[in-house]
DNA sequence: TAGAGAAATTCAAACGATTTAACAAGGCGC
DNA sequence: GCGCCTTGTTAAATCGTTTGAATTTCTCTA
C-alpha cells in the first residue's frame, strides 16, 4: 500500500481562479511578454496565494531535459568519506545550485557497470549530462561515451587517446613541483607510493622519475610502491615496505595526501622522526593536512575548483556555448613541518 | 541553442515491431502475468534488440513517483569533504541504490531555506522522500514538515517536542561511556568541547556533566567551551582557550573526532605528551582516527549503519509498512593510545 | 454450433506541463 | 465599411508512460 501524498496545485487550478487557459498561466510563469500586463499581474498573484509549484516530472517530458546532473564516482570503500571526492562535489554543487540544477550521486559499482547504467541514466532522461569523478585506467566503458557524443565530462582525470572532455589538475606539473622541491632539500634517495589505478597516478610517476634523472639521480635510488585505494593503510604498507627494503630512503613522496598521512604514522611508530630521519610529502592539501602531525608539506590542487569549473563546462557544453573541454589547472606547493633538508 | 538529442526508443517502437499495442508492451514490461508467455517473449526480446530505456519523467509522471530520495546536509563550509556526512551518506547511497532509488543532493543554505526549497523538493515531485542529516538547532522551519505529515527523517538528530521522525545514535549514552571511560582512568578536571548547535551536542555535554557529578565532580573541575563548526580548527581553538585558563586539566573531552584531532595538534605544538600530560578522547571513530599520532581514542558510532538504516526506514515509511520512525543506535569505545591514566 | 466464461489484448483517458498555430478583438487607413 | 495589422488569448497536439474498462479472441461445455 502506497502512501498518497495530497494531490498538488496545477496549472489548470490557476487558470480556473483567474478565468483564463491553462495556456496563458504557462506563457505567464515563463516570463512571456506578450501577455497583458494586468493579467500577468493577476496569474502571479493566484500562483503565489496557492503556493503552485510546477511539477517538475511534467516539465522535464514535455522538455526533455531533468536539469540534473549525475556525479558518479570509484567504487572506493566508503567513497563518499573521502575528502577527495567530498571537496570536488562541493565545488560541483555550487555551481550546479546556481545555475538552477540538481545533483544525482552515483558510485560506479559492478552493477552500474554491468547494467549499463552509466549510459542508462542520460537515455531514461534522469541526468542531463554526467560528471565522473576520477575514473580508473580499468573504466574503459567510458569509451562509449565517445561515440555517442554524450555530454559526459571527466573530472580530475582524463582518458589518453579519447575525445572524451575532461578538466583536471595537471598531474605532470605537479610531479615536477614535488620533485623539484625535494631535490633542492638535497634528497637523492626518495621512495615514492603511488596509486596505480589512474592515467594521472601514471603521469605523476613517470614525471617525477624524469624530473629526477634529469637531475643525475638514478633509477635505482628511486624505488616504488604502486597501490590503489589512495588510503592511508595503503600508506602505511607501502612505507613498511619500502622502509624495509630500502633504508637508505629520506624521503618518501606520496600520491595524496591520505596515503602521506598513513606514511607518517608507519614512520612514527618506528620511532623515526619526520622530516630529521624522513621527509614525507603528499598531493591535494586536503583539510586536515594543517592538522597532522608534524604538519604535511603537499600540493594544492583546489579540487574545489576542480569540481566547480568542471560543473561550469559542462553546462556550457549542455547549453551548446562549447563543444568540447580539455583543461588544465595548475597545482602549488604548500610548505610544513613535513619535509626539510635530507639527513646525511 | 540547446543540444538536441538522439530521440530515445518509445514503448510504441517496441510495440510496432511486435504488433501489439503499447499497453500490452508495458504490461509486459512491469511483469504482469496476464500476457501471454509468447507475447512476452517476443516483447522482451524487442526491448532488448532495441536497447528500450523506459522514460523515467515519464513513469514518474503518471505515477507521482519520482523513485528519489533527497539528502540534505547543513551549510557548513565544504560540507561533503567532512568524514561524517560521508559515512552517512554512503550508507544512504547503498540502501537507497539496492530498492531501487536515486539519490538527490541538496544543501541546507540560505536560498534553501528562504525559497522553501526544502518543501518544494517534495512538491514539485523531484524526490519523495528526503533524509536531513545533522540537522541544528536553528532549524526550525523543518517542523512545518509535522503539519504535513510529509515523508522525512532526520538522521543522526532529532528535534526535542516535535513527532518528526528520526533515526539517531544514542549520544546521551555516548556521553555515558565517554565519561565512565574518563572517570575509570582517573581524571578529575576534564576540559570539554562540544558543538552547540545541535541537540544531540547539548544531550552530550548535559549528560556527560550529569554523570561526572554522580560521582563527585564538581561542576568547577569540568570547564567547557562551545562550538559550532565541528572541525579542527575549533577544537585546536577551543583547547586552546580551555588550556590556558585551566592549566589543571589532565583530559580533553572533544564532540566530535576532527575536534579531537585539532585537540592533540594543539597540546602536542605546546610541547605536551598525549597521554601522558593530557589525555584526549573523540567521537564518531572516522577512518583517520586510527592513523593520527597517537591514535584517537573514541567512540564508535557507525555512521555508515545509521545513514543505511536512515534510508531503510525511510522508504518503509514511503511504502506505507511503517508510519512513524525514532530509533536510536548504541555506540562502542574504541580504546587507542590518545588516553590513559591522569597525570598526579 | 451456439453461447458462456476465461484469457488475452487493446482503447482511451489520464498525468501536468509546453508550444505552435489559429482565432478573436481592436485600431487604423482609405 | 472593408481589409489589414497588432495584440492578446486559447485550442489542440505533444511528451512517454500507466491503467481500468472495453473489446476481441479463444476454449470449453451443453
Amino acid at each position: 500500500m502506497i502512501q498518497k501524498r495530497a494531490k498538488a496545485v496545477t496549472i489548470k487550478e490557476i487558470a480556473s481562479h483567474c478565468d483564463v487557459s491553462p495556456s496563458t498561466v504557462s506563457l505567464v510563469l515563463n516570463g512571456s511578454q506578450k501577455i497583458k500586463k494586468s493579467t500577468r499581474d493577476k496569474v502571479f498573484k493566484a500562483a503565489a496565494d496557492l503556493e503552485y509549484q510546477p511539477n517538475e516530472m511534467a516539465r522535464s517530458l514535455v522538455s526533455s531535459r531533468s536539469r540534473c546532473l549525475s556525479v558518479t564516482v570509484p567504487a572506493l570503500n566508503h567513497v563518499f568519506s573521502d575528502v577527495y571526492f567530498g571537496e570536488i562535489i562541493s565545488g560541483i554543487y555550487q555551481e550546479a545550485q546556481e545555475a538552477g540544477y540538481k545533483i544525482l550521486l552515483d558510485i560506479a559499482q559492478e552493477s552500474f557497470i554491468a547494467e549499463k547504467e552509466y549510459l542508462n541514466i542520460l537515455r531514461n532522461r534522469r541526468a542531463d549530462g554526467m560528471l565522473y569523478i576520477a575514473s580508473t585506467v580499468e573504466d574503459r566503458f567510458l569509451l562509449e561515451f565517445e561515440e555517442n557524443h554524450d555530454p559526459l565530462l571527466l573530472v580530475n582525470h582524463y582518458f589518453p587517446g579519447s575525445s572524451l572532455n575532461y578538466l583536471s589538475v595537471d598531474y605532470k606539473q605537479a610531479a615536477r613541483l614535488c620533485a623539484e622541491h625535494l631535490l633542492k632539500q638535497g634528497h637523492r634517495h626518495i621512495g615514492l607510493i603511488v596509486g596505480t589505478n589512474t592515467f594521472t597516478g601514471l603521469d605523476f610517476r613517470d614525471t617525477f622519475f624524469k624530473v629526477c634523472e634529469q637531475k643525475g639521480i638514478s633509477k635505482t635510488s628511486l624505488p616504488w610502491t604502486g597501490c590503489s585505494d589512495w588510503d592511508e593503510q595503503d600508506g602505511y604498507t607501502a612505507t613498511r615496505k619500502l622502509m624495509s627494503r630500502h633504508p637508505e630512503l629520506t624521503a618518501i613522496m606520496a600520491g595524496n595526501d591520505r596515503m602521506a598521512i598513513g606514511a607518517m604514522r608507519y614512520l612514527i611508530n618506528k620511532g623515526l622522526h619526520v622530516p630529521k630521519d624522513v621527509s614525507v610529502m603528499g598531493v591535494d592539501n586536503i583539510p586536515s593536512a594543517k592538522f597532522t602531525t608534524p604538519g604535511l608539506t603537499t600540493l594544492k590542487m583546489d579540487l574545489f575548483e576542480v569540481g566547480r569549473r568542471s560543473c561550469k563546462r559542462l553546462l556550457e557544453i549542455l547549453n551548446g556555448r562549447r563543444t568540447e573541454c580539455r583543461e588544465l589547472l595548475e597545482p602549488h606547493v604548500i610548505l610544513r613541518e613535513s619535509t626539510g633538508p635530507a639527513r646525511t
